[in-house]
DNA sequence: CTGAAAGCGCTAACAC
DNA sequence: GTGTTAGCGCTTTCAG
């Protein structure tokens, strides 16, 4: 009735060629070990030389749960998300599990779209790793009753487990340090991509500015003033607009970047403006992206131990999934990796060390 | 007889809750526009409340084609890449097709893997755009007739087409650019990853090395003299580990990248000597990824136009899919980007201008 | 250890 | 316009 669909071999040519029933190809191709060893060479010359390959929706159709994780991320372009990705699909595949991976562009829109191909996809879990979640994805997990992992957003339940970064941690150890070194104005770089669509949920840009409030008024005894200048735009390009906005009207010794790449940015500025680092200006990124360590000074920035997040990740989702167990919160530690872009302001040049030093 | 995939709808729930057949359901969910606008309201109203989401797998079955290409590349992590996969990803999604990812790592074992995997999912065509082919890769699609698309491998042939990416030139233009700014000792820097298993077939890798030479050739009656540095390993590191290996036993005033990523390391790494670019040392990338921009200093790099190639492929893929098309030769041209890693060298440093200004 | 056969959920003739 | 129904290629009982 349909025309077949493509040249392929199917499993009954092979079951022909071999002399088998299609149960027995079944079972050799599955490595359903109950196969004779005499049987098994011939169904397996058979494939060979029809070069059969066997119909992914066929057998996923017959087959009651599929072996796969759906992993949708804001921007893959962001180093950070990179590594992630690759992170969490080595650790899926040595369970045994595929990763369907997405991207939103930051647009809630194709969220939602990439969601329900998943679920289409019938995935066997989700991690949402992105900053904008709106309800209505809650309420589609829900209805079909995908375990999901997200980061940063909400709180666990039956089915949602919830990976907590301490963003705020992060923060405040690269505020105190730079108080520790002698800063005193401090300016904080947030940058936020533009989507094409109407709802972004900033929610966890918006935690991280308040981090940034809460860490520097905790030294507020100390004098330290905080600024903050926002730039919308994708990447470094972004840091560099935030910055050249914010060189005229702030004075600050040291900037901190919301992440890595707006800091590439930030960097192109102050110098083009004519000023030095750290010498005249300290900078600490976010991410601790592999980009730092090559930069022109090796950027100091706080560490997100990918490693574990990845695992953390998978491992939970797989429990959800495979012990049906419920969902629980996760938490994972930042650390301050200290490289070269960060140093006392020009005034505090002569009295080189403070008393707490960064542990 | 086997329980249902999860607890999502199908469509004959969908079909029964709205009083109409699966085939209705069915034509909705197309866009078949052939149902009466009630009917259709009926169905989409019983598709939200049950909160039916199509199984694609069993649509695909049903289906005479899918409508998805495939992409393998080596390494998403390079920037190049992941610049590229964007660029083809929009490219399909605009003319309809999604588009299925696959890295290779620099393995052969896993290039067969990905391709047998997508063949599977019955890809209407596929890009390799990877280093490393063997000829096993095009037994496969040959044997399955599925068109294919790579890259600076081969010939074009009924079903496979191949798109040639002016490397040499690029190469070209960079020598002779540094030769017009004076230098004659130009260090070429080679790197490779290392990948588990044997076969990486190094092809394209080597078609840049004798690019090198003709180019440096070419100006031997001025002078030129090449040289060249080896290293295994993935990116920077690389270009780190090459330069180190090259500072001591060789002099040079300037040095070509093979990649932009080991340009990252070569700029660290004639850094860490003492030296200072592009004062003491020139240095030139090739991708001209969009990092390039943000280096210290701004790198020098070749241009490889992303757009064109990414239409090109799924242009090219979609005539032969669509219109059983042959497959075909393509070429794309290389420029040289300059910015500010290039200058005269520093016994040059005077005769400002050179009479062949690059165009 | 192997074979026969009943679905998995959907699509697309074809009939009405 | 809408319904009926025969596959799409595979997996998996269940008998033998």
């Amino acid at each position: 009735m349909r025309k077949p669909c493509n040249d392929s071999a199917n499993i009954y040519q092979v079951a022909k060629a071999a002399k088998v029933s299609t149960a027995t190809v079944s079972a050799v191709v599955n490595d359903h070990d109950v196969v004779e060893a005499k049987t098994r060479k011939r169904v397996l010359a058979a494939i060979k030389q029809l070069h059969y390959q066997p119909n992914v929706y066929a057998s996923n159709l017959a087959r009651a749960r599929v072996h796969m994780l759906g992993l949708i991320v804001s921007d893959i372009v962001n180093p950070f998300f990179g590594e992630l990705a690759h992170v969490i699909q080595q650790e899926a595949l040595a369970r045994g599990y595929e990763v369907l991976l997405a991207t939103t562009d930051f647009s809630s829109k194709r969220l939602i779209a990439s969601l329900k191909r998943m679920i289409g996809m019938r995935v066997a879990g989700v991690a949402i790793m992105t900053s904008e979640v709106q309800p209505q994805v809650i309420d589609i997990l829900r209805s079909h009753n995908v375990p999901a992992m997200f980061e940063d957003v909400g709180t666990a339940d039956r089915h949602i487990s919830n990976l907590r970064i301490d963003y705020d941690g992060g923060i405040l150890k690269a505020v105190r340090y730079l108080v520790d070194l002698g800063h005193r104005n401090i300016l904080f770089v947030k940058t936020y991509p533009v989507a094409d669509d109407r709802g972004i949920n900033l929610f966890s840009l918006r935690r991280r500015v308040e981090a940034f409030q809460s860490a520097t008024s905790s030294f507020r005894g100390l004098g330290v003033s905080p600024q903050l200048v926002t730039c919308g735009g994708p990447g470094p390009a972004a840091g560099l607009g935030a910055i050249r906005k914010a060189l005229p009207q702030s004075r600050f010794t040291a900037v901190v970047a919301i992440a890595d790449p707006p800091a590439l940015g930030i960097l192109r500025g102050l110098r083009e403006a004519g000023l030095s680092i750290p010498r005249d200006v300290s900078v600490v990124g976010f991410d601790n992206s592999y980009l730092c360590e090559y930069l022109t000074p090796p950027l100091t920035s706080v560490n997100i131990p990918r490693g574990l997040v990845g695992r953390l990740v998978v491992e939970t989702l797989l429990r959800m999934i495979e012990n049906n167990e419920s969902g629980r919160e996760l938490y994972v530690e930042t650390e301050l990796i200290v490289r070269e872009s960060t140093a006392p302001p020009p005034n505090k040049r002569a009295q080189k060390a403070s008393r707490h030093l960064h542990r």
